[in-house]
DNA sequence: ACAAAAGTGTTGTTACTACACCCATGG
DNA sequence: CCATGGGTGTAGTAACAACACTTTTGT
């Protein structure tokens, strides 16, 4: 078993780390925390957070409190599992599971994060470690998906917004335009979020003022459960 | 520490193992296949199968070849990774992360099963083993939402088969009434599935006979991937 | 008055569901 | 010729996209 000899021989047992793909839009992009490996293997490569499990804990607190340390947990508003990876050599010279989650922060948050921690568009990564870059673009596709019949918005969107502002998110995370105009009437009529009567003043060049919308609820809820084959009545 | 006392005390990392809910249309129920406990804990309740990993080996074979001892691989006509299960106490006395998939056996095969097994209803189950009635009704969760948006069907009807026989599949995974007449035009529409050209003989009741439909790919695929929020054009 | 930004109204389309009706066979 | 099971035709509908139009502001 030769890849198993520098760190692991004998080892009758797989390691194993909790990771996440933490996204938020900024800048009117789709970002990725990304952290900076400083040892080998991946010298200089770009990585997700994440680490090994301590007794009695499960693996989404494993990685609230890795995340603790590179951006603040109740920062993440939204958290879920995306999968488990096992390639025997997706960590060269060592046996490692790794659980993967997509964690998501609101918009406008700017968390202070240590210095070998950095933003990257999820369109245009660096060079990435082990099966990483492969785990962002699985976590994006997951995000995609829901973007469209749940209301996961409100983990990406301020907590309260206009709908340009909403617009802006959609478009960052889906990769194509969206109409407001549209938007605002599919997410009325599920009921997923809710006018809060005010209205944002226009800008310098003027125009109608925005009425402000939130969120209804903070907790993921399905809102268009069966694309088809629904249940009678 | 006290629940690590027993097996694992001074472990640093967990054990892993792979588990598979393998469902298959059977008397017109979904149904799975469990294994009856011989041992503590749980002994007489009912399981799912699986087991530990062996070196060299991903998630998805190792649970390919512990199926290979309960049902014969080449049954099992779709796998999928449903998720990690890792609360501590899932397991009394041991720290255990379980890998579940979804298997899915298609209509009308009977594979050999050894005596400790035996299928069950999804709607009817028997007192289960650690979390193991969770995962059981999370897979059939994963199962009726692909059935709304994908192929998936190919792997739970016959090879070939009439729309009668196939609203029958879709009804008993589904758990409502399906119309033949509207499912064959969704999956006909969509490319999912194609005529044979052949006819299957009507019962000794009469009848006109009916067309015989296959699926035109053994792969899945999603044949509606955005309920809503399409990109433009 | 006019440009800018936001909101509303309306039409058309698609992909379904529901159901009436028609077809082919056995007794 | 009728019961049985399967297939087709068609109307109704919900949820959306597209776009013209209206409203409200700043200069």
């Amino acid at each position: 078993m030769p890849q198993f000899s520098t760190v692991d021989s004998g080892r009758h047992s797989p390691a194993h780390i909790a990771l996440a793909a933490v996204f938020q839009v900024r800048d009117a992009r789709l970002q990725v925390l990304l952290w900076e490996r400083g040892r080998e293997p991946f010298r200089g490569a770009w990585s997700l957070p994440g680490g090994t499990l301590v007794p009695n804990e499960t693996l989404e607190r494993s990685i609230l409190r890795h995340l603790a340390m590179k951006v603040d947990v109740r920062e993440v508003a939204h958290l879920e599992q995306l999968g488990t990876w096992s390639e025997p050599d997706r960590h060269p010279g060592h046996w490692e599971l790794a659980t993967a989650y997509l964690g998501l922060v609101p918009r406008g948050i700017d968390p202070r994060v240590p210095p070998d921690t950095r933003w990257h568009a999820v369109d245009d990564l660096p060079a990435t470690a082990f099966d990483h870059g492969t785990i962002v673009l699985g976590a994006r596709e997951r995000l995609r998906g829901k973007l469209s019949y749940s209301n996961i918005g409100f983990a990406l969107a301020s907590e309260t917004f206009t709908l340009a502002e909403l617009r802006d998110v959609y478009e960052a995370a889906l990769g194509y335009d969206v109409s407001a105009t549209n938007l605002k009437r599919i997410l009325l009529r599920r009921g997923a979020i809710e006018a809060t009567g005010e209205r944002r003043a226009p800008g310098p060049a003027g125009g109608r003022p925005a009425e402000v919308f939130r969120f209804g609820t903070t907790r993921l809820e399905v809102t268009d459960p069966f694309a088809v084959l629904r249940p009678p009545m």
